[in-house]
DNA sequence: TATATAATTGAATGTTTGTTCAACTGTTGG
DNA sequence: CCAACAGTTGAACAAACATTCAATTATATA
C-alpha cells in the first residue's frame, strides 16, 4: 500500500479546520512519546506503585506486601516503569530501593489527582 | 479465597515505611479513576483525537480524513473518550462536532507535554 | 562454602483492547 | 418518500498486556 493511500472512507467537509489542526499538531514523534508516558500510568498496579513511591522510596518486598502482590508481578511492573524513565532504583545489599525518577512523574501525578477528585 | 488472605511471597521488611505509605495513599477508587483517566490518553490515536480537538473542534469525518483512518475506528475511540468525560458533542444537522470536556484535559495535556519534550 | 532471602527473568496463559467489517440509525434535500 | 451521506454499533479477529509459575541471579551471613 502506498505511503499517501487514503485508507479513510469519507471525504474533508471543513478545509480549514483540518488544514489548521494539521499545521499545530504534535509531531507523531512526541504524541507516541506521550501516550507511552500515559500507558505507564494507565494500570491501576502501576498507579499504585507510582502512588506508594510518591510518598516513600521502597523495596520490592513492601510493595509486594503493601499491595498484597507477587514480587514477580510486582518486578514486572517496576521494570515496565523503570523502561519508562517514570522510576529509578538503588541496590542496597539483597534489596533493591525504588523511587520516583524526577520531579515531572511527581507534578504529572499531582495534576491528574486533582482534576480526577474535582469530577 | 477470604478478603485478608496474603497473596503475596515474602514477609514485609520495613514496617514502618510500609504503615506510613498505607496511611497516606490514596483510595483504590481515586487511583481506579486516574488510571482509567491515563488509559483514556495511552493509545496513539486517542492522544491524537485530544491533540486535534485541543486545537478546534471536529466532525468526525474531519478527524478520519486528518488521521487517516476509517470513521468507524473514529468513532468507536470517540465513544471511549466520550465514555471517560474527556470530550463532548453537539449534532448539528448530519455532523457531529466533538470538542475537550473542560480545561481540566487542556491543562493535563499541556503539562505531560512540556514533562515529555523535558526528557 | 552452603544456605537463605531479595529480586529478576522468560515462557505460558487468559484477558483486554484496537481495528475491521457489515449492518444499522439519523438527518438533509430532491 | 427516498436516496445520499454522517455517524454509530456489535461481532469477530489479531495484537498487546498483566499475572502466574518455575527457574535463575545476586547478596549477605552462618
Amino acid at each position: 500500500m502506498g505511503k499517501n493511500e487514503i485508507s479513510c472512507d469519507c471525504e474533508v467537509i471543513h478545509d480549514e479546520v483540518v488544514k489548521k489542526v494539521k499545521e499545530n499538531m504534535l509531531d507523531d514523534e512526541n504524541l507516541i512519546d506521550m501516550s507511552d508516558f500515559y500507558k505507564a500510568l494507565s494500570d491501576s498496579t502501576r498507579i499504585k506503585i507510582i502512588n506508594a513511591l510518591y510518598i516513600s522510596e521502597m523495596c520490592v518486598c513492601d510493595i509486594s506486601v503493601l499491595l498484597n502482590m507477587t514480587k514477580s508481578a510486582i518486578s514486572h511492573q517496576l521494570k515496565n516503569l523503570k523502561e519508562l524513565n517514570l522510576i529509578k532504583s538503588r541496590r542496597q545489599g539483597k534489596e533493591v530501593y525504588y523511587s520516583l525518577a524526577d520531579k515531572h512523574v511527581n507534578i504529572v501525578f499531582e495534576i491528574t489527582c486533582e482534576h480526577v477528585k474535582e469530577k
